[in-house]
RNA sequence: GAGACUAUGGUGUAGAGGCAGCACAAUAGGAUGUGGCCCUAUUAGCAGGGGUUCGAUUCCCCUUAGUCUCCCCA
């Protein structure tokens, strides 16, 4: 495909992707839509540092999970500090919220953000080393009802961008009360069965219990199925929540399902977890036409209580979600939804003779001034060539300005679709095309 | 980290062990001031390295990149 000419050492790096001109609107449109929503719930946006303090997202995301494992771009500084380029945003956002003492504004703080994380992973559908989320955090509260509501806001969100056949998946994991207890279990019944385990769960076993519950290999698979139930084991304070929630969801008409077995990877996330699915169905190429149905995760997030803690700060409950706008746009673009470019002339200045083209230049100025949009073809001399420039803009009306014109004063209008043209006086051209251009 | 497939102008493609073609796009023109259709010209390609061969873009190997699956997730 993308043929190299220049020398590889210049190329962009594996998992980053150029973002071109003709994709820009739909960048544009995620990013719009998903503002408006923010600000419709009260949300304020938030920017932190594209790089961290390697420990920040250690410490949270907890030293076993594969994001810190092996997913982290992880330098040193020249001031001998390790950094690490953020591979996800909550922790960035709780450690501004606490470092600004934002605990001091109306609570909860309701933040919004959206910008390029960065993980090591093997490109492909959906994935890059470079990536792009919007994400939503609720810090300092710890009522269900923002469960529902930030779960909601991703819903809504991909709705308006005109995405179907979206579920949700929710479970929860519990709290530092009853998840103990439930971990402890759970070794108990996999121990037991240790022999029966892929190579990876048996790492989990000692390392992530709790990762045992999202394997996908048949095996352990099999073993899930009769496997402690976390639900069946939270404490009344977490049941009651993840009640609540459920309920709220109802009353939202979210579409979600419950599924016991979604835990996430990271440490920091307690209670209510979730992951937002697109279900898929697409015809494969090729000589055997398959129906390939398959589940694209758009997004997740959870409540993550005792983050703040484990950054050493006091006791602040908090709700976050986010999305990955590749896959976003991806499927966007798959579904071939259309998606209005963000410019587009509505008339065209065609220059003649070197007075003429003078003339345009401050025309081109009016009418950019009255709001017209206005294409040209400066560089080019010849009426012929410009003409066609204005064809293939597809604008509705070309403005000629010649030596001629300049000398009295107007401007020719043609009509493209029709052909007829008309001179109008110098002043008034603003004001005609305007009316033009309504009808 | 494991595996599968792919690689021809900017884009989409054809091709055969012996001169690499087509379409679209781009650029310049087409009786000196009028677009679309059309015509002419120009620009531009076998991912990189090695091997087999008289000769390789074609066959083989390696590398790289892309696509996809597992893993994990966004």
């Amino acid at each position: 495909m993308a043929t190299a000419k220049i020398k590889k050492t210049y190329q962009k790096p594996k998992g980053t992707f150029d973002i071109l001109p003709e994709d820009q609107k739909y960048w544009e449109k995620v990013r719009k839509v998903f503002k408006h929503i923010a600000l419709g719930y009260g949300f304020d946006r938030i920017d932190t540092p594209i790089f961290e303090h390697a420990d920040l997202f250690g410490t949270s995301a907890g030293e076993t999970s594969d994001i810190v494992e092996k997913q982290m771009y992880v330098f040193k500084s020249k001031g001998g500090d390790m950094l690490a380029l953020r591979p996800e945003g909550t922790p960035g956002v709780m450690r501004a919220f606490m470092e600004n003492g934002l605990f001091n504004m109306p609570s909860p703080a309701k933040l919004y953000y959206l910008g390029p994380f960065f993980r090591y992973e093997q490109p492909q559908a959906g994935r890059y080393r470079q990536f792009h989320q919007a994400g939503l955090e609720v810090i300092g509260d710890k009522d269900p009802i923002y469960d529902a509501q930030v779960i909601n806001m991703l819903v809504i969100a991909a709705e308006e961008l005109g995405l179907k056949n979206l579920n949700i998946e929710i479970n929860s994991i519990g709290c530092n009360k009853c998840r103990p207890a439930f971990r402890t279990q759970l070794v108990r019944y996999y121990r037991a069965r240790a022999a029966k385990l892929c190579k990876d769960c048996k790492r989990r076993l000692k390392e992530n219990p709790m990762r045992l519950l999202d394997c996908k290999e048949e095996k352990c698979e099999q073993l899930k199925a009769h496997a402690p139930n976390l639900i069946d084991h939270l404490c009344e304070e977490c049941h009651d929540h993840f009640k609540c929630v459920l309920e709220y969801l109802d009353e939202l008409e979210v579409p979600y399902s419950l599924n016991s077995h979604l835990v996430r990877g990271l440490d920091y996330y307690t209670k209510t977890v979730f992951e937002l699915f697109l279900e898929d169905e697409h015809v494969e190429g090729g000589s055997e036409k398959t129906h390939q149905r398959s589940r694209l995760a758009l997004g997740g997030g959870g409540r993550y209580d005792n983050l703040s803690k484990m950054l050493g700060g006091r006791d602040v409950p908090a709700m976050g979600a986010g999305v990955g706008m590749e896959r976003i746009i991806g499927i966007m673009k798959r579904q071939s939804i259309k998606v209005a470019p963000l410019w587009k002339p509505d008339v065209f200045l065609v220059q003649l003779g070197v007075l003429g083209k003078k003339k345009c230049l401050k025309l081109f100025e009016e009418l950019r001034k009255a709001g017209i949009a206005t294409g040209e073809a400066f560089g080019k001399d010849s009426i012929q060539a410009q003409l066609r420039s204005a064809d293939r803009a597809g604008v509705k009306l070309s403005l000629i300005l010649g030596q001629k014109e300049a000398i009295d004063g107007v401007v020719i209008v043609r009509d493209m679709e029709s052909g007829s043209q008309e001179a109008i006086a110098m002043e008034k051209v603003v004001k005609i095309i305007k009316d033009k251009l309504k009808k």
